[in-house]
DNA sequence: AATGAATGAGGTTTCATTCAT
DNA sequence: GATGAATGAAACCTCATTCAT
């Protein structure tokens, strides 16, 4: 049921979604709507919170899956990421497209995601050997590799041929290579 | 005036912006937002318009200065980005945490910044004279940065005691690696 | 329910009659008369509409109650228009004093009521043998009749002491001996 | 001036006409209309007044100049009736379809239109030497000639291949057959 | 004298939300 | 328990009307 809400909230985006059409999408009445989530953002929330999961729990698999390299753990994690986003673009659209800015309730959600980019990135260079970062500097790498990640999916969207290995890995050779060049910083750079 | 709007704008997105509340904040009545813009879409329009505009107008001058290295002008123009941003934080939020999707006249000036930088990486792998990439390849890529561009000015809105230039340079030195990086792939990866 | 919208729109005609007041007056709430009207147009036509049903109706009735002769039947036709505006004073203001050229999607309405009437003329014209008249004649002719009965009934408005018979009556018996005068023109008329 | 005044309100209507428009019509600005005619409804109250001053003169010079048979006054008013609509499309338009009611201070204008008719019809019905009629009776029917009258210019414009004069002869005969059989009535009536 | 610029007031319309059945 | 019917509140927009230049 929460699916028919996700297809209307992408669609329309979350104010021009109204209830009347949802509820018709999902094929029940209005006051069952209300009955069940209480209000619209109760609904809204209550989609975006199941797609964030359903998101972290194809992530956390894939990572458990993947051995114990950080790298490698990065790479199954983004694939999982685009793999999500392949099957459910709905969710995608509403989760990343929507809004810039997560109400209150949803902030921790993202905050999950971008955490577990920053933990890899971290170990990483740790096992890198080079000169530690700072938490700051870690935490707005995270940020970029989920922006870049989100850009280059909201790309796809416009590029359906590419298969969710090839994107991913659009991703991951840049990214990857960006971190270990932040590593070891080439000696000179010509200007 | 348009300066208010966008204030308003920024702290309450499109939607839940009211032409009451704009009016009041610039100190006229709502019949003049109408004679100069036409409607709420036109007032939005307007402003984003604008703002894009300085936001290019910025980066083109601070390329234009850079002399003739396609490096040294990517730095440079991500550079402005973030000054711009530094000193119009509302404009940022409208012009890029607002709406995942610009409507259809607003496209081309997000066209335009992503064709901007995917010249400067075309020319900068062509200067290291690695084999070419496909166009889709360098679209994918200037999308991601945008994207990490993006998500690094909003992790830098919670992180206000960075300079522009620290956290230009936090995208420049993971970014320019990740190009460099993806033009000359080290040998050997271990997985 | 549209009794009341007739009300309204009778006291103040179209523009000056607020949605405000037609639902206060109904009893009942805005968004209600526009879940079963769609606008203020939906109303203004659903009333429009329905009163001139009811009118032709009337007529309807009344003509084929008046036996084969042509000139019965003009008689009772008119009788009953009369009869309809004593009991639906409003209705009659709507209808025929508001506008003088009913938009679009009423035109048939009042064409039917012209058509009407001037097929009665032309029955009489031909009952009477006397020379056939053009259709753009009998069609003018019938507007004539029309207009005749509307400014009758308007002064009826003022004169409410009279009954419809006899308001009816002074419209057929000048327009009955002008029809007839025209059958049988007389030989002379002194300028 | 007061032309195109009356040139917008024939187009649009009282209501719909704007200020705005008539102003840019007319060549001069909203604040010169209001200060010329004060209000809204005091331009189009000058307009209609003007315009029913004009049509009235028409008829006295017409009726003035007929001779003495109050027949031929009556031929000779209604001819200027028509002559007047004829090349005053949008005066006709606004002072006979736009609104069945006019405001209190334009009614004694169409008051003095019904009572010249009501004369010359009274005068004829004493020239006839028929036992007289109510003045309620001669009020009713001057008011069914002015509704003809204006039904008939009204289809009139519709069929602008028409004369003037051949659209005042079929009312003119028409009408003056309904009154000379009022006078005498035919024994019997066939029904 | 003449106007561009400004506004107060009000209209239609839409929804998220809730009764009464 | 489930819904059709109902509504309060507010949004956008327009226009007759006036002020300051």
């Amino acid at each position: 049921m929460l699916e028919m809400a996700g297809r209307v909230f992408a669609q329309h985006g979350f104010h021009d979604a109204s209830m009347d059409e949802i509820a018709e999408a999902a094929g029940i009445s209005k006051p069952m709507l209300y009955s069940y989530f209480g209000s619209k953002e109760g609904l809204y929330f209550a989609y975006v919170n199941q797609s964030y999961r359903e998101l972290i729990t194809g992530i956390d698999q894939a990572v458990a899956g993947a051995g114990p390299s950080p790298e490698a753990q990065l790479r199954a994690g983004t694939h999982a990421y685009y793999v999500y986003v392949g099957e459910h673009r709905h969710a995608f659209r509403v989760l990343f497209r929507e809004m810039g800015d997560p109400g209150g309730e949803l902030a921790p959600q993202r905050l999950r995601l971008a955490r577990r980019v920053g933990a890899s990135i971290e170990e990483i260079v740790r096992a890198a050997e080079a000169r530690p970062w700072t938490p700051a500097h870690i935490a707005a790498l995270a940020e970029a590799w989920l922006g870049a990640a989100r850009s280059i999916a909201d790309w796809w969207l416009d590029h359906p041929e590419l298969s969710a290995e090839a994107v991913s890995d659009m991703l991951l050779d840049f990214g990857m290579a960006g971190i270990r060049g932040l590593c070891h910083p080439l000696p000179a750079q010509p200007a």
